[in-house]
DNA sequence: CAGGCTAGGCTTACGGCGTAAGGTTCGTCA
DNA sequence: TGACGAACCTTACGCCGTAAGCCTAGCCTG
């Protein structure tokens, strides 16, 4: 009735072991596959023994994200702002494609971590030793994550692999539409987006651009 | 063993009514308490029933997700399309904050409804008809949803009631960093943040006038 | 070296989940 | 009248997060 075998585990297991382990498993098979005896199955563990590491599964998800934040590129103070804020949004977007699950996780998380404190000193401490006023700061730092959470939101509620979306999107007018309905729908479909050269993902950097333009002339504006 | 009473409901259930007690469930419970046992109990009906309107959780959650997209401001085409796209965008803004479930579930979402396909093609005409082209429309179309989407992951992500949030923000600076860790961030907080005036919601707005004179700019030089 | 504390595992169990499979009932229409 | 099918119900299965408590190995103290 107890008091087994013991072969086990030969080191200690670590809790950031056990979140590596579950973003592997969110890496591959998303959130739906994220679960306590999952990961502990990783970790050649019963799922209990999970819980000596962290405090429940809400804390292990908080050290996903806090971890993701690791990956990101640090804004440089010193550097040229505008470059360092690009090469930032640019790196995140990469490392959120990686790591989808992160993303629909960000609006949940009540309790960042020291990790997710250190890159937003990072992005702030590059903008006001730019000459950045506290309120441009602000208005900066607010329009620049939106654009890259929102777009990112987009991006990933477009297919896993941008070929077959468009496909199946031109499937969806041309079956499932009457006739003259949704005109505008079907032409910027049929005429723009699923034309050979149009690439969604393109449209983070024009964006980026946009704002990093409004953001250069309104700094200009309030040194000026 | 079987063989029930039947008191039952007077009139059949539909798929409907189905979608607007997940929905019920989901703004006041959240995510979280909503499961196909809630929505029905919600309807005085058995679990299993709602199989026979929805064909899964994940078609209930498509519905209602197409559901809020009816709640959006729809762009009017022939009015002035900056001022729409801003009221698209607030009413937007608003109906997610009365629908916070629906952020997160829109970057999971593989079939959009047609209330959705019907929403965006209002956006794309009201654009296309001021004399937007269809790279212009594409480039609006990406970056005034992405800051939408955005925003509201941030939002969301702060706290129930603005006030407290600030208060535990504080908290976290005051008690949990050593000394001079996070200068930037320690700055920003007690010197912007936690000012009387300031109030994170404002951004919203700032950013959209920074993105729509950047989209009439461009459209501007496109023209000209 | 003895004894006990503790960290880090394990087992068991509970209530809730989505949903497959298969009843039962009843209005409708031939 | 009798068959059909829509709408609803029951049961059951294998998941889930986690509370409660047990076992064992290794270290700390005397």
């Amino acid at each position: 009735m107890a008091g087994r075998p013991r072969s086990a585990r030969a080191t200690a297991l670590t809790r950031d072991e056990v979140v590596r382990a579950a973003m592997e498993i969110a890496d591959a098979d998303g959130l739906t596959g994220l679960s306590m005896r999952s990961v502990a199955k990783r970790l050649g563990v019963e799922a209990m023994s999970l819980y000596h590491h962290v405090a429940n599964k809400e804390a292990m998800l908080d050290g996903m994200v806090d971890q993701v934040f690791t990956e990101f590129h640090a804004p440089r103070i010193g550097e040229d702002w505008a470059e360092e804020m690009r090469l930032r949004s640019r790196s995140a977007r990469a490392v959120l494609k990686r790591h989808p699950w992160a993303v629909g996780l960000m609006d949940s998380r009540r309790n960042s971590g020291f990790a997710t404190l250190l890159h937003h000193d990072a992005v702030l401490g590059c903008l006001r030793e730019a000459g950045f006023s506290l309120t441009l700061t602000a208005h900066a730092f607010a329009v620049l994550d939106a654009h890259l959470y929102g777009f990112l939101v987009q991006e990933l509620s477009l297919a896993f692999d941008g070929e077959q979306d468009l496909a199946e999107l031109a499937d969806q007018i041309l079956t499932f539409l009457p006739e003259g309905q949704l005109p505008y729908f079907r032409e910027f479909t049929l005429e723009h987006a699923l034309q050979p050269g149009y690439d969604f993902g393109d449209e983070f950097d024009v964006g980026l651009d946009l704002i990093l333009d409004g953001l250069a002339a309104r700094l200009a504006r309030e040194r000026g």
